[in-house]
DNA sequence: ACTCGATTCAAACATTCATTTGAATCGGGC
DNA sequence: GCCCGATTCAAATGAATGTTTGAATCGAGT
């Protein structure tokens, strides 16, 4: 069964690492862990995937690209309908897709969810790299989605504001299960997850609309 | 000089640490980096600490003191007024507090900030545990002062948004330096800072005061 | 001038890691 | 029924890590 089994121990590679990478982080995660847990030999990952940061690479992109193409999808289709997109259609395109794909039943994109999230603050260039080579250009396109949606805003304005959207989804989403003992919460998992996406929108949104700082003329029009 | 080298060194490591750490993350960060940068011997590590981890624990707990103690001195003015504090003042003091050590002349601050962000969403329990345990009763006393402050809005719906702006600030953080070229943001460093202040309160203080989610009433009153 | 505890230092130790090696094993194509 | 490329495996390799060791060095107290 050659061809069978490689993309057999090839998954079983990928999975096992993407959950101990979520659980210990990249660098910490030892391959040994991740073969013991997936079944197979250690030269098994050099011999399908090249290198330890070639697995990493591969995990990454094996899922971004689920992400990347529901919200180009969404996207698309706010913009194809006859008026232009509001403010918070874009956000629950872009947030909602992330956070109903923390709230998946499916496990493996659940603890992708959270490698993810860990991966933009890591101190590791090289993960950084592939996140931001990945999610680049949707990026953009929301950005400038957002751009046209609130044309009074000024740009710079709007990108810091989504920057804040950005950290303040990605503490929603590790919280529940880092965070939550931090503040006693103590909400069943999935019930939490449930109610968290209505809350997590009033709040993106209400950072998103609230007024302009005082004083806050660009003198550098771009 | 018994006395005065002991305290000489035991600081030149904490400092090293402190930028190394934060530069590497804690698990990555080697102490033969650490005892190079600091000038002094490997062994000298264990000598004055015992191991890493206690040294990891050293120097979170020299900074989160200071922070601590400054947070705790905003909020006991606040409520020693005679009005009672309102909202956007307890948010300044919290995260304001944070901000402006973010933004102090002081690279060894500079350095901290980016090293407690990370930590928070860092997978080591160990790490975490120290935060948490060092954070912990100021949280409580926010919370609570959040609590009072805004009596019409259930708990814990104030706790969840809470958490939000601690991602916000977060990512307001950490963004400068890691999530900048991710937007193609380049304002110089300096600037940055001194222009994220207001405009991570407007958000902050709009993402606090949206309104609810709709059909969100608590069914389990605590 | 000397002694003694505190501190520094170079070297070694034991462990863990990613990676490589070369033989063993598998299974479809002739 | 046999062969050969693809795949698996146990074992070894070499580098990096935190920690320990024991001798060397320092400097205040007498």
């Amino acid at each position: 069964m050659s061809e069978r089994a490689t993309l057999q121990t090839s998954e079983l590679i990928l999975d096992a690492a993407e959950a101990i990478f979520a659980a210990d982080g990249d660098t910490n995660a030892s391959l040994r862990a991740i073969t013991a847990k997936a079944g197979v030999n250690i030269a098994a990952v050099n011999y399908h995937f090249g290198s330890k940061d070639a697995l990493i690479r591969a995990v990454l992109e094996r899922r971004m690209g689920m992400l990347n193409q529901e919200r180009l999808r969404l996207l698309d289709a706010l913009e194809a309908a006859d008026e232009p997109p509001r403010p918070s259609q874009i956000v629950d395109a872009y947030f909602g897709t992330l956070v109903r794909f923390a709230s998946s039943r499916d496990p493996h994109a659940r603890a992708f969810t959270v490698l993810i999230e860990r991966i933009v603050t890591d101190p590791s260039e090289f993960t950084r790299a592939i996140v931001a080579e990945q999610f680049a250009h949707v990026l953009e396109r929301y950005r400038e989605a957002f751009y046209r949606a609130m044309p009074q805003v000024p740009r710079a304005e709007v990108t810091w504001r989504f920057q804040f959207m950005l950290g303040a989804t990605s503490y929603a989403l590790l919280g529940t299960r880092h965070l939550g003992p931090l503040f006693g919460v103590e909400e069943p998992q999935q019930r939490a997850l449930d109610l968290l996406l209505p809350r997590l929108m009033s709040f993106l949104l209400g950072g998103l609309r609230a007024p302009l700082p005082e004083s806050d003329q660009q003198d550098r029009p771009t």
